[in-house]
RNA sequence: GCCGCUUUAGCUCAGUUGGUCAGAGCAGCUGUUUUGUAAACAGCAGGUCCUGGGUUCGAAUCCCUGAAGCGGCUCCA
């Protein structure tokens, strides 16, 4: 089956969706039914009716029911103005708009939403989309499913009886046409393959990432936690969670430094000028922690670091010698995110960013990006993301108010960073049309993590702007004060959203050098002479900088050895009187990290313990023992 | 913020139509046991049944508020 078969039959099956609501509530009002990743959903306008798990079920039993009735799919077309009449008959507003849409604007945008739900993006190399041709439209198709009729240009299989395996899975409010001031329908989604096994497949992945959920992990594991009285959005990390925290922005924090970063920091609250001046006092205003002091004087959260960082660079004149100046931080922002937005970790009110500035001359804005870029890759594949799939984020010309700066500096700045692209890996990446930062275009890094889901984490943001804004400049070779551009990059993009991706993609078995708990010893029995060299192993193992944890509770071996593997700890060591005598250890390997033909061998205690420090401090993503 | 669902002990969950329904397992504590590679045994202690109102002779249970969580929408790192 091609991708175009598949397209057509959970596209059949959205209007198998609507069939079995039309027959059950006969009163529907029916929205738009298109295909989306893995399936597809129906918009339903059922009035004051909503869906409930009983309903559901009969959904489903009506849809197998026409299924199994195998009606044909019967194409046939009207003039617009006939079928405007059909729709308004029929009592579907929603229809009516999408109709007079059509004889306005020549499409209903819904191939927009279409591919921007399915994560598909448009097609590489276009800068700046064109509308399509705006075409009178004469004649509108329909499709007929027995008893049901619905306005849609298809593709459709032939029958009803040829639509693979379904299930409907879940039911959620959704505005009309994605618009907040429209009203809300009830979005029915459902999942469809080809065949039953691809059905079940995607089932499993679905049980395997429920299982992989950070929330779950992240209690599991003790890595993070939420207060109500601290307030949501707002997690509060553990000693592990930091541990695994620390060690992973350390190692970004590695990596800028070999290309020249300098640490800095700045305070989390600022006057409200800066803000007005860098621009986020109007784009970012209703996201803004505001603050006014006893005396009157307005203050906010920082919702970003950029501006705090151009101050620095303002502080002083500064040559074309001196550049690139590159400041790095590792620090909170604060965003009042609506509630419904929030999210475990993947979205707060708190936000870790591993945060990067870069103040150059426009020259030297390739070389530098490609430097990102190195540090990028380098850090994610050292943590076993599979290769990236990299979007170009433009601003979106027909929604000029969401961007600051003038449309010709927009335009030269996204074939820039088109240009460092297409050097890097040729015409291989998407446009996101409308997903630049409001101050530039950036080059976006989306990473597929073990199971298969995208993510987008790390960023390259191109901004000529605030330096506008903030008249940076630098002394050129002519003695003219010349201006000059900022890079930003966060490798992480935030510690929370990362961590959130990174807790799933290794399920919580993180490598050694970041495990908040590297190494577990647990005691056969609490005699003194084994208590002692336990004891004494531990601190031997944290004097080599190892994160060791001793389990001599009263507990028996088979019980502390259960702990060790649900905390997923890298390394356990069994250790009791025949350890004592031999000086000896048998490790028990993680099994992820073990390497096969290695298992059961034993280590002088010196061994092992020098050989774990070496994993440490190399990063090393298998066990060398 | 919007739509829907949810909230009972530290954790995971039972609690029938409103009437001995305040319950279990794990975790915790105290004993006994001294354990050899994924859960020893016994006892004890733990709860404003999310908050605040209301209905009722009586509310974990029904209604209204608010908060938090979940699935989506919108937004987004």
């Amino acid at each position: 089956m091609n991708n175009e078969q598949l397209y057509a039959m959970r596209h059949s099956l959205a209007h198998i969706t609507a069939h079995a609501v039309q027959n059950l509530w006969p009163d529907a009002k029916f929205g738009v039914g298109p295909v989306i990743e893995n399936g597809f959903y129906y918009d339903i306008d059922l009035g004051d009716t909503k869906v409930s798990d009983a309903d559901f079920k009969k959904i489903e039993k009506e849809m197998r029911r026409i299924v199994s009735n195998d009606y044909p799919f019967e194409r046939t077309e009207k003039p617009i103005q006939e079928a405007l009449i059909w729709a308004k008959e029929r009592q579907q507003p929603y229809k009516v708009e999408l109709l007079n849409d059509l004889m306005r604007e020549g499409t209903t945008l819904a191939s927009e939403l279409d591919s921007a739900m399915m994560g598909i993006g448009l097609p590489a190399g276009i800068i700046g989309v064109t509308r399509p041709e705006v075409q009178s439209v004469v004649d509108v198709s329909f499709y007929t499913n027995g008893d049901f009729t619905d306005l849609c240009r298809g593709p459709h299989v032939e029958s009803t009886g040829k639509v693979g395996a379904f299930k409907l899975m879940r039911v959620a409010g959704a505005y009309w046409r994605g618009k907040e001031s429209n009203p809300q329908m009830q979005r029915l989604y459902g999942v469809a393959f080809e065949t039953q096994q691809q059905l079940d497949d995607y089932l499993a992945m679905l049980e395997e990432a429920k299982k992989r959920d950070h929330r779950k992990l992240g209690q599991e594991l003790d890595l993070f936690v939420f207060s109500d009285l601290v307030g949501a959005g707002l997690p509060l990390w553990t000693p592990r969670g930091t541990t695994l925290k620390n060690e992973l922005d350390n190692y970004v924090q590695e990596l800028r430094d070999e290309m020249g970063f300098s640490e800095v920091s700045i305070p989390h609250i600022t006057r409200k000028d800066l803000y007005e001046r860098s621009g986020h006092w109007n784009k970012f205003s209703d996201e803004l922690f505001r603050i006014t002091t006893r005396e009157g004087h307005e203050f906010a959260m920082k919702p970003m670091n950029c501006p705090h960082h151009t101050q620095l660079y303002a502080s002083r004149q500064r040559s074309y010698r001196d550049l690139p100046i590159r400041y790095r931080e590792t620090t909170m922002v604060y965003r009042d995110e609506q509630t419904g937005e929030l999210g475990g970790l993947s979205r707060v009110r708190g936000i870790t960013q591993d945060d990067a500035h870069i103040f150059c001359r426009a020259g030297q804005v390739e070389d530098e990006a490609k430097k990102l870029w190195n540090v990028i890759e380098t850090f994610y594949g050292s943590l076993g993301f599979e290769k990236f799939r990299i979007r170009l984020s433009t601003h979106d010309p027909k929604n000029k108010e969401a961007y600051t700066g003038a449309e010709e500096h927009w335009n030269s700045t996204e074939s820039q960073l088109a240009s460092i692209i297409r050097e890097k890996i040729g015409d291989e990446f998407t446009m996101g049309v409308g997903e630049a930062a409001f101050y530039g275009p950036k080059i976006d890094f989306m990473a597929r993590d073990a199971i298969g889901r995208e993510h987008q984490l790390a960023t390259i943001q191109l901004d000529f702007n605030q330096p506008e804004g903030f008249d940076l400049t630098c002394r050129s070779e002519s003695g003219d004060n010349e201006r000059i551009v900022m890079l930003h990059c966060a490798v992480m993009g935030s510690h929370e959203r990362f961590l959130s991706v990174f807790i799933e993609h290794t399920a919580g078995r993180f490598p050694l050098w970041c495990a908040p708990e590297q190494v577990r010893i647990i005691s056969v029995n609490q005699e003194e002479p084994t208590i002692r060299f336990v004891e004494d192993l531990a601190s031997r193992a944290k004097s080599l900088g190892i994160r060791v944890v001793v389990d001599n509770n009263n507990d028996s071996v088979g019980k502390k050895i259960r702990n060790s593997e649900k905390m997923k700890v890298p390394y356990t060591l069994v250790v009791g009187s025949k350890e004592v005598l031999e000086g000896r250890v048998t490790p028990r390997v993680r099994a992820d990290l073990a390497v096969e033909g290695r298992e059961e061998s034993s280590y002088a205690i010196d061994q092992f313990m020098t050989s774990v420090a070496n994993e440490v401090r190399g990063r090393v993503s298998k066990s060398s023992l």
